[in-house]
DNA sequence: CATGAATGAGAGTTCATTCAT
DNA sequence: GATGAATGAACTCTCATTCAT
């Protein structure tokens, strides 16, 4: 079917519904028949947009692909202090990770599981990469306002991916239930202690 | 059915093989067939002994969960240096990522991911928790013989979560093909230098 | 609804795209969204007109039955010799037999296999008895003639009942690939030589 | 599955029940539903012996393939009118022209149709050499016995084909209704005629 | 205990057909 | 009349699970 204007409405919707599906379901577990269920439209109506369960959630994770690092960005223009900046998305990411059960991430990690081919991997590497980049150039403003000084600005980049790395470690554990809440805030501290 | 000696042999060889397939397929892919191909006995065979994959599966981890420490505890007994013990460590996990294939952790992280309900949860914090246990004591260790000093008796318990939680946060990431073996060595190398 | 000329127009475009499906994917295969495809008119376009694929075939079919004979009449009125308006009729036969796959004669026999009752019976019996009848005259215009000597006037229908069925069988044997070039050849000389 | 002695009678007993239902709706009417319903089976029971409609007819065609020749050669060895013995084939083949509804037949045509990949191809072919050889060598047996005198030695093969394709012909326009029994006799007798 | 044929629930997929716009 | 999104019945296919031997 040719996809309309109507058509691409109708994707948003479905994708809307069908990430609650793969938030509380995760991904293996869900069925295009939960989907056709969440949505409240016939089989066929599904499959003239999506062919398989793999294939919205392709839809949603490239969706949201575009992350929002405004608050990074718009910290940086209003001269505010780079640890408030920092400290501010760590906070974000715990607040994540306290709720785990409410996001799509378990089903995101049991997809790349599932998956051995490189489904997405163009998509998660740029968002990898420009994570990176947006927190190195956080380090680097915080260097040159004299806010963080145990790191130069060589560092930014090693730093940068360290903090990804462990914020990835504490959303496994986080998912397989194995950390408690004090010890994310304990290890996110360290992340700041490490720069002042 | 009463678990004879024969009968826990047979779990053992039932155990053997399936961990096989589940290195090879992941832990939601493999089906009870699979494993009774793998195994050469017959379907009702093997539900004799296992009623579904998932009880196999836990099986398998259940035995596993013994990880053996001799590492780092015959590197103390032998006074060996702390930071080799720990280098030497990270070694091994490294190459551990590097060939994340030929392991059944992928098919952990699936099965954590998959079920929702606390499987097994006991057994893996436990494992987290002696993990911790012996290298806050390596870091003890360096630190009462003057080879780590940029940390305290204090915070040994911390920096062994925080490289614990770093290695979760490389694995998941080598899993889902994000990052290359030169970021796995800069940051295993960046954990060590925030020691000496 | 009522069919006004315009309708019958849509209609003769319809019945022509159709066709060409028809010949490439046979009877059975053909669905009303190849043929909307095929038109580029919208499904409910189709329904306008047909209501199935059937209908659609018997059409095409019952347009086609006028088969032109034109070949004989204009070949007796113009005195050509009897022989070679058949063995003109036979070589036309034979490069049709040789390019099965760009006719639809495929699906025609498909459609006749498919449908147990009685579909396009009657159009397809006319064409079997005007083809024997034009072939017959043409037998008895070669005997006037004298240059058709091993038959007699009696003869001319069984002959000409003989030949059909005998192009029909090479017909079908050349669908399933079962006859060669040669063999083809070989018994449409066969025929004319049973004349002389 | 592997397949066992009661496997292959299984697959015997499946055969059976699948050719009725093709003799009852043609090849492409029949779902492995029908055949379910007709062997008394489930779904799963039906699909660890065949996977498809296709392979349950190319094996009922496969069985079926060795035609018996023994009208021929026991008439032959007991030195039997060969005249008798081509019209006795021809009666016998008359009867299954006039019973189409009771054979296969109409399922086989509707099967090389539908698939123009070269299913089950060799088989056939070698059907169609066997009949060809089968009858050559009895109308050679005639000659030799003076009862054939139209035709020579060298042209019995091509004789042969003829017949065969003849019936092919009467086989086909019988399915599609198109010829009456009086035809049939005709025809039959055509070919007679043309050897004495 | 062991076997493996058989079961049937349930997931996936296609398409003729309808109907609001 | 024309459109094409939506429907849902009908098929295909897979597997966990059972049970007679």
């Amino acid at each position: 079917m040719a996809i309309t204007k109507k058509g691409i409405e109708k994707k948003e919707y479905i994708v809307e519904k069908a990430a609650a599906v793969f938030v509380q379901k995760g991904f293996t577990a869900v069925t295009m028949e939960d989907i056709v269920e969440a949505c409240g439209i016939s089989r066929g109506g599904l499959y003239a947009y999506y062919s398989s369960t793999k294939e919205i959630f392709e839809d949603i994770v490239f969706r949201e692909k575009n992350v929002d690092y405004s608050f990074f960005t718009e910290g940086m223009e209003n001269e505010k202090n780079s640890i408030q900046i920092l400290t501010g998305f760590f906070e974000q990411q715990k607040n994540e990770l306290l709720r785990l059960d409410t996001t799509i991430r378990r089903a995101v990690y049991e997809f790349f599981l599932f998956h051995k081919e490189a489904a997405l991997e163009d998509a998660v590497k740029q968002n990898y990469r420009e994570t990176v980049s947006i927190i190195s150039r956080t380090l680097a403003y915080g260097i040159a306002r004299n806010e963080i000084y145990k790191i130069t600005f060589e560092d930014t980049e090693k730093v940068a991916n360290h903090m990804i790395i462990l914020l990835e470690g504490l959303s496994i554990l986080a998912l397989s239930k194995q950390i408690s809440r004090d010890l994310i805030d304990e290890q996110l501290e360290i992340m700041i202690k490490n720069l002042i």
